[in-house]
DNA sequence: TTTAACTGGATAAATTATGTCCTATTTGTC
DNA sequence: GACAAATAGGACATAATTTATCCAGTTAAA
């Protein structure tokens, strides 16, 4: 009922990403120093991002990792649906679950509709909101 | 990012006795068998529930579970409060979690909402609705 | 050619979730 | 009072998942 560490660890990258201007290369062992995190196992992570278009990788000297996409175009729900192996409540929930009266289940209706506004409201801010001056936000207001 | 199975357990327990006139006493055994679940761990997640005060159990001859409550003042979201160990999205959501930024932390504050949303939906549909019959459930609207 | 980076597979360690066993304790019934 | 039926609860075992590391490749810049 938690989000991964992993999951966790794919923000913070993004985070990181979005702060910079568009396009800037950034190295893995940066993003884990700066936010913490073990290097080796954020290549992964990173990885994962990069197979799911949201972060271009370059290897070689001078290489690193960039977003593919502008962080308005981005928010954490586009990361759980990543790096969240089972996305869904339940099993019945995820793409691969199944259950013989999943059509008729009232709980398995609750649970879908809960997902979705979970979902949704995390749809509602980018990485672009996430990483803007709060002051600056406040003025938009 | 999905509820564990002894939720589900939890759930489909809560399912069974809505489905009796409130009062009525079941065995362990007879929900373990009519739902599928593993007699003696089920014992572990009634328990869960009985300190909770959603059930009451009985012990000795003729005993077994039974509400506490009637099934139209529970929801799924008191189960998962309940089963869930550490309900919340993320470690700084939960009732023990810390960490330094917290207050500013932007995507603390995207998280609660969503998880918020998604317990409010939950809150939506009592045990009540969840056994009533479909068809007289479409005569009400 | 050397060096700095990412790639990818295999594997290990840690954590959590699930399930079982055994010995109490409580309560109804004969 | 003895017995049987039921939950209580601690300790333990197993399985699954998550997190982390290792190592041998590949790519690209200088």
């Amino acid at each position: 009922m938690q989000i991964t560490r992993q999951t966790e660890y794919a923000i913070r990258t993004l985070i990181e990403l979005s702060k910079v201007p568009l396009g800037t290369i950034l190295q893995t062992r940066d993003i884990s120093q700066k936010q913490d995190v073990p290097e080796v196992f954020l290549t992964k992570t990173i990885q994962l991002l990069a197979r799911a278009g949201l972060v271009t990788t370059q290897r070689g000297s001078q290489g690193g990792v960039r977003l593919a996409v502008s962080p308005d175009k981005i928010t954490i729900a586009d990361v759980l649906t990543v790096t969240e192996g089972r996305l869904g409540l339940n099993v019945c929930l995820t793409e691969s679950g199944y259950c013989p009266n999943m059509n008729i289940c009232p709980v398995r209706r609750v649970l879908k509709r809960a997902q979705e506004a979970m979902l949704a409201e995390l749809k509602k801010d980018t990485f672009a909101d996430l990483v803007a001056d709060p002051e600056k936000e406040k003025e938009k207001e």
